[in-house]
DNA sequence: AAATCTTACAACCGCCCTCTT
DNA sequence: GAAGAGGGCGGTTGTAAGATT
């Protein structure tokens, strides 16, 4: 299902990711953060470039990422939110706590895209509208704040005020867009789309769950006692603000002054080729450690999972 | 059982935006 | 203000797995 690994001109890897390299980010940036992408990757002793680990731990590693099948009512919000601000995937993906922009992206054109044709261009001529009101509200050189209030493409729309835009029909000039329309459209959608794809999400799910029980690490997500939200901010900011974490003694100038050196080191990070796995880390980087962590399992990630709640 | 087609999704690519110098 | 670097985002691709013929 995914590309094999190899290696391109440069000598960086790409391709499918191995639990070696995961175990490796995703201990790395337990440890020390991603306060840079550029040099995580030397410094964590992958041959891969900052964008593809960016992307792997976005999308995967990130403690409170939710995989498995989209709830319903998950279904909803993207059709909800897609209807409202188009392909703004890192916009729904705010709304939906512990999925990912391209994990939405991709259930979208896999499952949901081909629905939408069915539904009566609701979509397509709201978008329409909501761009002409915006261009509109540019041009019309009333309060600034306001038009950008407005604007269902800005990305820092709480969900509450993307919400609103469906029943708020004054935001959308010119249409006689109702509160019905937007639900009714939704639940046409919602059963026929049931319908289709009920039998294949019975098979596939069963798969998924049945692999996320025995995966620990999904297991101390899954019985987080966290709200996503929280967990998701929380460990957001893992990279930049290590003192958070209870138990861990972050030394931020040790981590900077330690890219610095390798800033020294190396030149050009995004292409530039890297050997990976012989290279010397120097020692305020104590990788090995996180060998126990994945050893008893619960160590580490546990007890900052459990230490959490009580700040 | 084999060949072919379809689906699902992880990962890559390239563009764009923001920040720093 | 210009240039460059870093990071984020959306579109697209490649391919394993499942379904169908």
């Amino acid at each position: 299902m995914v590309r094999g690994p190899f290696y391109d001109k440069n000598g960086l890897k790409k391709g499918a990711w191995t639990p070696e390299e995961d175990d490796k980010l995703r201990s790395f940036i337990h440890r020390h953060g991603h306060s840079n992408w550029c040099k995580l990757p030397r410094l964590a002793g992958l041959s891969r470039c900052g964008k593809s680990c960016r992307l792997r731990w976005v999308n995967y590693l990130q403690p409170g990422v939710k995989r498995g099948n989209f709830t319903k009512e998950e279904e909803d919000l993207i059709f909800k939110l897609h209807e409202e601000a188009g392909n703004k995937w890192s916009m729904i993906a705010k709304n939906l706590s512990g999925r990912t922009d391209n994990e939405i992206k991709n259930h979208w054109h896999t499952h949901l895209k081909k629905h939408e044709k069915k539904i009566p261009k609701t979509s397509q001529r709201k978008a329409k509208k909501i761009k002409e009101s915006e261009s509109d509200s540019l041009r019309a050189s009333c309060s600034p704040n306001q038009s950008l209030e407005s604007s269902p493409l800005t990305t820092e729309l709480s969900s509450s005020k993307l919400s609103s835009l469906s029943c708020d029909n004054s935001t959308v000039t010119g249409t006689n867009w109702t509160e019905e329309d937007s639900l009714s459209s939704l639940e046409t959608s919602q059963n026929s789309f049931e319908n289709i794809h009920l039998k294949k999400y019975s098979k596939k799910t069963l798969k998924t769950e049945s692999l996320h029980a025995n995966d620990p690490f999904h297991h101390i997500l899954e019985s987080s006692p966290l709200s996503p939200e929280v967990s998701f901010a929380k460990f957001s900011s893992l990279g930049s603000d290590h003192s958070s974490i209870p138990g861990i003694t972050w030394i931020e100038e040790d981590v900077l002054a330690s890219f610095e050196t390798f800033d020294a080191a190396f030149g050009d990070f995004w292409t530039e080729p890297f050997v990976a796995d012989n290279m010397h880390i120097p020692d305020e980087f104590p990788i090995s450690s996180y060998i126990s962590y994945y050893d008893d399992g619960t160590d580490l990630f546990d007890q900052v999972m459990q230490e959490f709640p009580k700040n």
